[in-house]
DNA sequence: CTTCATCCATAAGCCTCCGTATTATATAAG
DNA sequence: CTTATATAATACGGAGGCTTATGGATGAAG
């Protein structure tokens, strides 16, 4: 239990090495990649909409935004229907940046799944998403959003 | 594939979230009392060594030392055998501070676990150590060290 | 319309983590 | 001894990540 906890903490960081030095020629993060991939399949998004789906704090996607902005890979413009609210938009710059990373992250996915048969993956999965759940990580497409947390501390 | 890599980053990134928010009256992070912890069984270690078995960068260990002396929890001296290397040992401040985290992080994990079966526990645990064999992070306690390193990028 | 609670984003401040470059020491080769 | 190479730690710089505090906006209640 608390190895596996150790383990996940770090194969976690050993992949995020893995994966910027793979990306590093385009100089994208895995959060930063993480959040161009998220725009492209659904849009344009809040900010706010982009912290849930990366069970990030706002804080951390107000700087991450500040990055994509500074670097061109995507737009922030105040949402008309509120205007507290940032929408970020995909660039055609990010959405270039994005095809040419298919390959990269792909590479770096297989070779580290690699000898990892279809079974363990699974249960990786099932496994993960239970912690995940555990944790109050939201599902990855679950609408429920009955968060009663009591806090216990 | 890409989806249990991304689920292994939210993960671990919520596991250590809720890990420091349990540990705050302490003022430990996870990798803190991993140090502590290491420190604990394995004794007086050289930062160097401490990195290795911790799978971070010298940088983060030195960093990491840094905050761990000046909260009084280790100790760093001058290896007598090299001058170059530091050799951190845990105080008795430390020691009691992690007998003090043995309640909290016991909590922490068991509710992370919860509901998680023997089963599942040892798939995720096997299918993490082939992950981060494939990272090239060490075995736990395997002194093989044929590291062959064909660099691919 | 005004008040109040809520919400979005962000500034400030701090720690983590890393890659790179540097310093100092140790070790091997000549 | 001298030079070259490798190693231990660290200064520097920068992204990631969080909490707390703030400012501006929205929306519901009066």
């Amino acid at each position: 239990m608390k190895d596996v906890a150790i383990l996940l903490h770090e194969a976690s960081g050993l992949l995020r090495r893995r994966f910027e030095q793979a990306a590093r020629p385009e100089g994208l993060t895995l959060m930063q990649w993480r959040a161009l991939g998220l725009l492209d399949q659904q849009g344009p998004l809040r900010q706010v909409a982009i912290g849930e789906a990366l069970e990030a704090s706002p804080m951390t996607i107000s700087d991450l935004a500040d990055r994509l902005e500074s670097a061109g890979l995507v737009t922030r413009a105040t949402d008309p229907s509120d205007s507290r609210a940032k929408v970020l938009e995909l660039t055609e710059t990010g959405a270039t940046k994005l095809r040419t990373m298919r390959r990269i992250s792909e590479a770096v996915f297989a070779q580290v799944f690699a000898g990892v048969t279809e079974r363990e993956t699974a249960a990786l999965r099932q496994g993960l998403l239970k912690l995940k759940k555990n944790l109050g990580g939201a599902a990855p497409s679950a609408p429920e959003k009955d968060v009663q947390d009591e806090r216990e501390n």
